[in-house]
Formats: C-alpha cells, sequence, structure tokens
RNA sequence: GCGAUAGUAGUCUAGUGGUAGGACAGGGGCUUCCCAAGCCUCUAACUCGGGUUCGAAUCCCGGCUAUCGCACCA
C-alpha cells in the first residue's frame, strides 16, 4: 500500500464521503473543504459529545453569535492591530517578506515590530533581500491582515470583519449572560461554530484551514478564587504533562495526578488542571489514542502576554508531528479589560461581601447651605472640588483653594466640616478572570480519523478498518439480509425501521457478497452489523456482528434496538453479550 | 506567496501528435452466499482556459489543485 498514513486517511475519507476538498465543479479552493455525509455525520456526534461534557455536565449553556462582527469589537479585542503582519514585496525577486524580521535580521533595530510602515520602509531601503540578496531599496510595507473584510450595508459605509475566534461573542455578551446567571461568578458560556482566518499558505489539508469550527468555552472566574467547586472529580485523573521546564530541559512529559499538577505549580491552577483533565476524557472518548495524545505547557515567549497559564492538547500525527488541538488558556482578565476601556461598559461583578466591612473615615463635607448662594450655578462643581479634596489638608483650618473649569477658588473653613464618619462597604466590583478551553473540531475530527485507521491481514485478505467510537460513527448499525430473497430482504427492511424508530442511525445493503458488504462498513467505521439468515425466518434470531473482533453472537429480534441502543451509548460492551 | 515536480473513470494505472485501454471499486443479473469468491452485463476519465497544428491527453503559455523545499502560521 502506497504513501503515508495522511494520503491512505485521506484517500478514505474523500472515497467514501467524510471530507471533500470544495466545489471541486469549480477547482478547488485551498483552505476549504466540504464535509461528505459520513463526515458531517461524525462531525456533529462530536460536537454533541463535546456539548455532552460542557454544555449538559458543566452547565454552560451555548449561545449563537454571528459569523460578522462589526470593526469595533476587533479593534478592542486587538485583532484589528495585532492579528495583521507588516509584509512587503521585493521589487528584484517578488518575494514577499515579513518587514520586521528583515530589519531585525538586518541587526539595525531590536524592535523592529513596534515600528510603523514607514520606518520599516526607511530602515529596508538599505538592507541586502534574504531571498535574491539585492539591495531591497524603494518598498511599500503593508499590512497583511489575517481577518477576512467584508462590508456592511450598501456603500461599504461600515466595517465588518468574519470573526477569527467565536469567543469574543461570548465577551461582547458578558453583561446579558451575568444577568442569565443571576450576578454570581463563577458562570460559564459556550459556542460551536465557524471562524475564519484568511492564512498566507494553507497546505496542510485539513490542519490548517481559512475557514474552520471552533467550540469553545469561556469560563468567568473571580480572579481571587481559583479553586474549582468540582475539582474533586479529577483531583486523582492521571495523565501526561509536558510541562515548559520540561521542554526546556529536553525531558519527557510526565504522568502526574491533577492534583499533584496544581501542588507542584506544573499547572497554575485548579481550573486550568480541572480543564486539561475534561479534556483529556473528551478526546479519549471520541477516539483520539491516549498514547498519541498529550499536553505541552506554552514555553513563556509563545504565551500571549496576557495569558497566566497555557497549554495545548496535542495529538500525534504519522505526518504533521504534534498537531495542536485544543488551547487551555487562564486568560485572565486581559479580554474583558480591553471591551470595558472600548466600550465603557463597565464588565464587571459586584460581589458581596459575607459581611459588611465598616471602617472610620475622615471626610470633607461641603456645607450646601453657603456654596449655594455664593457659587450658584457653579455650587455643585465646587461641591465635589471641596468633597476630593485631602482631608488632612483640609483639617489645618485655614482653608484651601480647589481649581473649578481651570480658575482658582478660595475656600475658607466656613463653607465645609471635617467630619469622621462611619461608612459600611458592601462588597465590590470584580472584574473576572477567564478561562478558555477552545477546541478545533476539524484537527479532532481528523486525528480521531487517523488514530482510528487501522490496516489487518484477515485469512490473507487486506481489511481495511475505522476503529470508530459507536458514539461518533456515522452509521451506528448495518442490516443484511445474507440473501435478498426468501423473505429475508423484507425481513432485514423491518429490523432497519425498528432500529431507527429508536433513534439509531441503521443502513440497509443487500448488494454483492455477504464478507464484501462487511468490509465495506469496516472501511467506514459502522461498529455493528445484523444478518438476517434462514434462522431467522424460522425462529426470529439474527446475528449482531462486532466490527473489531469481527464476532458474532445471535439474539432475538425482540429488543435488538434496545441492545444496539446500550451497545452504542457505551452502557453495554460486546463481550457482556457473548 | 516564491521555486521544483505532478494532475487520465470513485481509486490505481497504460497511452510521446491521429479510434483513450486495463484493474479494482460501483450499478443490474446469475450463483442455498456469514467475512472484498466466481460468471454475465452496464456505468464511468484525459484538471481548467488559451495557443501551435489539418489534428493535442501528448507540444507551448497561463490559472487551479496536490506534493516537496523556502517563507508564513496572530
Amino acid at each position: 500500500m502506497a504513501g503515508d498514513v495522511y494520503e491512505r486517511v485521506m484517500d478514505l475519507a474523500r472515497r467514501r464521503g467524510f471530507v471533500w476538498p470544495t466545489s471541486e465543479a469549480y477547482g478547488a479552493v485551498a483552505g476549504f473543504i466540504d464535509y461528505g455525509p459520513l463526515g458531517a455525520m461524525m462531525k456533529r456526534r462530536i460536537e454533541d459529545t463535546w456539548r455532552g461534557f460542557f454544555v449538559v455536565r458543566e452547565g454552560f449553556y451555548e449561545i449563537e453569535c454571528p459569523t460578522i462582527g462589526q470593526e469595533a469589537i476587533y479593534v478592542a479585542s486587538g485583532h484589528v492591530k495585532g492579528f495583521t503582519d507588516k509584509m512587503f514585496q521585493c521589487s528584484h525577486c517578488g518575494e514577499y517578506l515579513r518587514a520586521d524580521h528583515v530589519v531585525e535580521g538586518g541587526g539595525h533595530c531590536e524592535h523592529a515590530a513596534a515600528l510603523d510602515e514607514e520606518s520599516l520602509a526607511r530602515e529596508l531601503s538599505t538592507l541586502p533581500c534574504p531571498a535574491c540578496n539585492e539591495t531591497i531599496g524603494d518598498v511599500r510595507v503593508f499590512g497583511f491582515s489575517l481577518m477576512f473584510q467584508t462590508s456592511i450595508g450598501p456603500g461599504s459605509q461600515r466595517t465588518g470583519y468574519l470573526r477569527p475566534e467565536t469567543a469574543q461573542g461570548i465577551f461582547t455578551d458578558f453583561s446579558r449572560l451575568l444577568r442569565f446567571y443571576r450576578d454570581k461568578l463563577p458562570f460559564g458560556a459556550t459556542q460551536i461554530g465557524k471562524s475564519y482566518r484568511n492564512e498566507i499558505s494553507p497546505r496542510q489539508g485539513m490542519i490548517r484551514l481559512r475557514e474552520f469550527t471552533q467550540a469553545e468555552a469561556e469560563i468567568f472566574v473571580h480572579p481571587a478564587k481559583k479553586e474549582h467547586p468540582n475539582f474533586a472529580r479529577y483531583a486523582d485523573y492521571r495523565m501526561p504533562l509536558l510541562g515548559y521546564p520540561a521542554q526546556l530541559a529536553g525531558t519527557p512529559a510526565v504522568e502526574m495526578t491533577m492534583a499533584t499538577a496544581v501542588e507542584t505549580g506544573t499547572v497554575a491552577n485548579e481550573y486550568v488542571a480541572y480543564y486539561l483533565a475534561l479534556t483529556h476524557e473528551f478526546l479519549t472518548r471520541v477516539g483520539v489514542a491516549p498514547e498519541r495524545l498529550r499536553f505541552r505547557q506554552h514555553l513563556p515567549d509563545e504565551r500571549a502576554h496576557y495569558a497566566e497559564d497555557c497549554w495545548d492538547a496535542e495529538c500525534l500525527s504519522d505526518r504533521f508531528g504534534w498537531v495542536e488541538t485544543v488551547g487551555i488558556a487562564d486568560r485572565t482578565d486581559y479580554d474583558l479589560r480591553a471591551h470595558a476601556g472600548h466600550s465603557g461598559e463597565p464588565f464587571t461583578v459586584f460581589i458581596q461581601y459575607a459581611e459588611p466591612v465598616r471602617r472610620r473615615e475622615t471626610r470633607v463635607i461641603p456645607r450646601m447651605g453657603a456654596l449655594g448662594p455664593r457659587f450658584r450655578g457653579a455650587a455643585k462643581q465646587v461641591a465635589d472640588g471641596i468633597a476630593a479634596t485631602d482631608p488632612g489638608i483640609a483639617s489645618s483650618g485655614d482653608g484651601f483653594s480647589i481649581e473649578v473649569d481651570g480658575a482658582s477658588i478660595e475656600i475658607t473653613p466656613d463653607l465645609f466640616d471635617v467630619r469622621e464618619i462611619e461608612v459600611e462597604i458592601q462588597g465590590e466590583e470584580v472584574m473576572p478572570h477567564v478561562i478558555e478551553p477552545s477546541y478545533g473540531i476539524d484537527r479532532i475530527l481528523y486525528s480521531v480519523l487517523e488514530h482510528s485507521f487501522d490496516e489487518e491481514e484477515v485469512e490473507g485478505e487486506n481489511r481495511t478498518v475505522l476503529r470508530l467510537s459507536p458514539a461518533i460513527a456515522p452509521i451506528q448499525v448495518a442490516v443484511f439480509p445474507l440473501m435478498s430473497r426468501d423473505g429475508m430482504d423484507r425481513f432485514a427492511q423491518e429490523v432497519v425501521g425498528e432500529l431507527k424508530r429508536d433513534g439509531l442511525m441503521a443502513e440497509y445493503d443487500d448488494s454483492g457478497a455477504i464478507g464484501r458488504r462487511y468490509r465495506r462498513q469496516d472501511e467506514i467505521g459502522t461498529p455493528f452489523a445484523v444478518t438476517v439468515d434462514y434462522d431467522s425466518l424460522e425462529d426470529g434470531t439474527v446475528t449482531l456482528r462486532d466490527r473489531d473482533s469481527m464476532r458474532q453472537v445471535r439474539l432475538p429480534r425482540s429488543g435488538l434496538a434496545r441492545t444496539c441502543s446500550a451497545l452504542c451509548a457505551g452502557r453495554l460492551r460486546f463481550d457482556d453479550l457473548e
């Protein structure tokens, strides 16, 4: 069999309708794919499994925001500025290059990334082009945005961007979500949907797409309370962690429990540790091979400056090596602070103290009765100025002066009192921190395909089998009449109907020899096959065949649907039937 | 994006200027048929657009896609 595993997996995916190049009728476009019938079904099942973890179990409701966002969102998030590479084209060789990289490489400037486009062009003019070695000369440095830009409404008055991540929709709905969750921390929201990045050169099949599906959770927590309320669930969960000190030292990942990971400081806090473990459980549940899964901590210089801790779940691919499939980051209050600053909305939660804090404070109290007649319309401003004055200065007894509208006003002691009063503080406004597990669904789906892909020899013949978990297999049960005659075909059609009525994805096939039909289903990962034979017509039993072991058991037709449902849900193992 | 290489049924492949051929897969049929058996039969392709030529899958140019190297990957 020619080609590496990637080639064989993608060949199968194309042939059998999992993943297709997009719009082939007009020639495909790199960075975009179509999911075929089986791929779309499998993707939906992965997403539904994800919902089972995050929406049902964690209780983080799913929301759905537009894929097009107005410019202000992405100005605030930093994507308009930070998502742009400054590039130029060499006039001699036509090569497109990163302007800041070339300037830094020239050794003239250490902080080229901070320079504006004109300064970069000036620096570049005397440097040799790294591609062709000619002196660059006059060039135009331009920003290449990884965001797809569009315009909203006619006349392009308003710039819009296709979202580069689903997260911002959750952040911009923060106040609504806070009210929905009745003003308490922690809470979380999730979103599954398409995101878009105009990659310069997407060349790794479905690993780097220009349009891809993300499943993200944004969990808002109190910045001083990063103990997860359900941490006990995963405290003893063991998994391999590759922290950054180990990476720098070149030592392998260390298997440890989440409790140990937090105690030793390997993982920053319980929240991050909890979602590392949950992610491990999720990925292995949908079919990522545990021995081809690791969790790698970002190195300090690869981590975004605002992130307190960041880990990637990486799946091992035969061709691509370790592929990032999930990112789990403590993003602190970076996003909310950015949106608060740009929008003017507070983005905070009022946290009431268990006991109000009482404090004696010295205050400067304006005497409004005296201020009003003297200052008339300006009295309010003057009073505010008085109240804001340091009590120490005010209590000297000689009066003081304040500035109102640029004019200095003398405040004599008859205009105010200095008094000690007791104040009661009920609580404080807190800007939550965000814990963000962010899943790349397409990469997960590919990893599962690759990890499930198997070829084995059965009685001298090659058997290709996708060992997909019944939970995500597109077709769950195949039903075959041994021969399409003598009523076996009608019997089998009825069985299909019974299985479908129980919500199972069942498929009927009477074409070709029985062995061929088993192989067809093996190749698309169908975990179970029911065969109707002559005995079925006699005694109403059928055989149920297990994909992985190829073993069969004979079962009565009644109750078959219930058995298959239990097998697919993982409540029952095939071994238990034997 | 730059450079190199490639592109023939769903898949693999033959075809070097003159009728596109095979294998497997797929459809229909036959065969008391439980792991890709056999027999008959059918469907089905020159990546797209220009050019050269009486005539192009074949030669030339360009686009697209794929693979590899470089660059890129917030």
